[in-house]
DNA sequence: GGACAATTATTTGCATACAAATGAATTTGG
DNA sequence: CCAAATTCATTTGTATGCAAATAATTGTCC
């Protein structure tokens, strides 16, 4: 069957417009900071980054926890740390007191990778951020969070 | 070599907290947003969800134009229509006035699809804004479109 | 103490995302 | 008009993201 020209829908008054959606809007927005800092963190991927990030300030932390620490499910912190050790950035051991466990920490190379990444990624929200005025930020950041 | 506890970091002043920077607060409401959208449709994702509402605002569309209109590069765009049209959504045909396109159109089905599906993303977009006033949510939206 | 529930980590399968390379077709500029 | 640049679609490879199933371990509670 071939595809004929679109008529208009007249019988369905369609308000609905994809553009508009908070989930559309915020995929598009979540395009933007990834190419951000993508050209900021040529290495890292932004759940990579989140994960030395919050080890660094969080310590040795059994995998699941920091996967929730990190909001990464179980599968997806398995392969992120994995990658993270095959690089030499995090070192694995099992937790002595839980035999389920296994804790993960930053090497050395991770914690220095950590330092060098804080004011990279500092700049990649004042980056994503450029838009808007210091209130405006603000109040964004305070709209998200009350949605998370 | 064993995992040693976490000394603090007294030499690095890290004002840097991971869960106040707009990159990881967009990805978990990114995930709330999906999780509410995947209740509502059980056998469409968002991106799938998307493609059908764009090509029913604005009809046969050539396989990229489609994806630049949803916010979808080639490579995913292809698999998105891949999906919908092995499920018969969607039907697609060369583009006789260019042979390098590939023309994407709305089947009967696809256009009821759509049609049913255009309140429930509208309940979508609520249920993911729910926490917030009317004035909060029009905010919401300005300030995230001034990022797109 | 022991059945049962819950947690932890792993694995598989599917669906985005995106970079990069490719080949075919069209457009552009001189 | 024609060589170069661009566009379009496809393919490959890597990395999330999430559901579901599994095995091992630990916690609960009667």
């Amino acid at each position: 069957m071939a595809i004929q020209p679109r008529q208009k829908p007249e019988t369905v008054s369609t308000q609905y417009a994809l553009d508009d959606q908070i989930g559309f809007i915020l995929r598009k927005v979540s395009q933007r900071h990834t190419a951000i800092f993508a050209a900021a963190f040529p290495d890292l991927t932004a759940p990579q980054w989140a994960t030395l990030a919050k080890l660094y300030e969080s310590g040795p932390t059994s995998q699941n926890q920091l996967g929730r620490l990190v909001a990464l499910d179980a599968a997806t912190i398995k392969g992120v740390v994995d990658r993270l050790g095959a690089r030499g950035l995090t070192m694995t051991a099992p937790d002595p007191a839980d035999a389920r466990r296994v804790v993960v920490a930053l090497t050395e190379a991770g914690r220095k990778e950590a330092e060098r990444g804080f004011p990279v990624a500092e700049a990649v929200t004042v980056e994503t951020l450029a838009a808007l005025s210091v209130e405006e930020r603000a109040q964004l950041v305070q709209l998200l969070k009350a949605l998370e």
